[in-house]
DNA sequence: GGTGCTCCTGCACGTATGTTCATTGACAGT
DNA sequence: ACTGTCAATGAACATACGTGCAGGAGCACC
């Protein structure tokens, strides 16, 4: 009756293919599917996982543009930045808040970023929890670049930002450019004279004509500490000469004030993230909160114009509409 | 907890809406979602098949580029036209055949369709079949224009065709353009004086300047009568000079050759279709077949370059294959 | 204040779906 | 040939889901 049996290269994503046509685009049941297929129900229903999860199925949710809900409104019209806001329920605990912003972000990720693209990412507890739920998506000629250094007095970091980047890698079939240099450089000259080096101003380079930037925010001062004070990189001294400059916040290991300045925050020469001019170069840059801890961080964020794209919880987004206008 | 239970205008699809995201980007179950929402499983359903009704919800499937089917392939290459195979079993009923194909096609649809375009769409069984499962999708400033008149000598054909475009027009939001005159006039002077006439001029030009043409094929000399030859739009007479011409289908209420060309049929200059000059002019034409019965037909209009995408079914596509090369 | 209408809700039921588990067959190493 | 490993399969079970139904809220019209 059919022509199948014959063992083609990937076969198993053919099959998966139509039964997702099957079942998305003629509205067939899995049985229906499994005897069109000469197979079992069970295994139409893993072919289908395995076409979700491979990304050959594509489920989007557009607002229909009149109606994005009020907190995405109104946050656009303060702050000029397109909000996505996560519901949450308020009871919800921190990580968990973390975890459903990061799986929604990890969702849509794929529609920013394409073939012949750079995305640069950042690392720390809200990159690691997106890395680990991006969905697949193929592409060409397209790459991830490590945003800064994750080494320190401890252990080059390697491991853990290399982890992430592999995810977002292998998700997107894209190159990965690691970025094997410390967080913090403890004498800025090592820091110049490493940016000389070709290897890295290589680096420099790509990470200058990126097109699109994800990150989330450090914020030193709260109580939830992230994952950059609690790793060892920076000792009491540090801490302190933030606290004088008056900090409230970073991303990617580069720090500002409330005001989104950066002018005369000594740890930020030390600091082997991008310099802000560089993400504002950055056509597309998509920042990921999740708490109100961050709030003070995010604020600051907003006025160094870091964000293009905000990812947030809901109650998050209440809380940063709950303020004087900026 | 939460600040629902104030009735906003849209209020259903706000709700609609969040539940997508946490049942779609977050994998909660409805059980869950019920709960966030303050409402009962049963309403969550409810919400999310009116989410994907409304176009809320957009599934798409993606060959991943590497992997098109090979009779896509193979009738891209050999025909230059881009096929989507629609899979459909061996044993199907004709019914069945058209009926899943249209609804493939009606979900993909919006893939074309979009804001500040005009569809133009014929009539027939293929079509009313397609118009009866267009899901919706919201677009500003866009119509649909019919391309060919649908009276006849029993009635005007007003309701039937009506039907079909206003089912196009309610699901993409989109202003209807009716074309109310027969299918074919019986003396082409007429065709020719209401052709001047400023109202139906106007609806010509917006028939030239459409982005998306739709439209199945009609195969006067095939066992499966086609709606056109049923339903008492041609004579005897008609059809005598339609075999003499050599005539092997029609698009439209056009008529064509095995070889594509139309030049000398006469029936052609009473024909209220559009000249395929016109249809070539468009830059998408989307054509709809099901059933070998039309094979014909296809071969006839893909000889006239009338067609840039080819939405078939499984067994059709494999039949077209089969023929000396084009 | 009925009366009929429509729309919405939640319950309960039957069906459709996800997942565990034991079995199988293919294959590589010895 | 024997054996261990691995991926893939379908049966059986547990869950999640869709839908008919009865009840109730809102509303227009007598």
């Amino acid at each position: 009756m059919s022509h199948d049996d014959d063992a083609s290269p990937s076969d198993r994503t053919r099959d998966a293919l139509t039964a997702a046509h099957l079942y998305y685009m003629q509205d067939l049941t899995m049985d229906a599917i499994a005897h069109e297929l000469h197979t079992s129900r069970s295994s139409v229903s893993r072919l289908l996982s395995h076409a979700r999860a491979s990304g050959l199925v594509d489920i989007q949710i557009r607002s229909p543009l009149d109606a994005p809900s009020r907190l995405e409104k109104e946050i656009l019209d303060r702050f000029h930045v397109t909000a996505h806001v996560v519901p949450v329920p308020d009871n919800a605990s921190d990580v968990d808040r973390l975890e459903r912003v990061a799986l929604s972000v990890a969702r849509i990720l794929g529609q920013y970023f394409d073939s012949n693209m750079t995305l640069g990412v950042a690392w720390g507890s809200t990159m690691n929890a997106i890395s680990r739920h991006v969905t697949l998506k193929a592409t060409h000629n397209s790459q991830i670049v490590q945003l800064n250094g994750a080494g320190n007095m401890r252990t080059t970091g390697l491991a853990y930002a290399s982890e992430i980047l592999g995810r977002f890698g292998t998700a997107f079939g894209a190159h990965v450019q690691q970025f094997p240099v410390p967080a913090f450089f403890d004498d800025p000259a090592t820091k110049q004279a490493l940016w000389r080096e070709r290897s890295v101003s290589r680096l420099l380079e790509i990470q200058g004509r990126m097109s699109v930037a994800l990150f989330g925010l450090g914020s030193p001062f709260s109580e939830v500490t992230s994952h950059v004070y609690a790793g060892g990189y920076l000792d009491e001294a540090d801490y302190a000469s933030l606290s004088d400059a008056g900090v409230v916040g970073d991303v990617a290991t580069v720090f500002f004030r409330a005001d989104g300045s950066t002018d005369g925050i000594a740890l930020n020469e030390r600091s082997s993230g991008p310099e802000f001019a560089v993400l504002r170069s950055t056509p597309r840059r998509i920042c990921v909160v999740s708490g109100t801890a961050k709030l003070a961080s995010l604020r600051g964020a907003l006025h160094a114009d870091l964000i293009t794209d905000l990812f947030l919880d809901e109650g998050t987004a209440r809380a940063l509409l709950n303020s004087p206008t900026a």
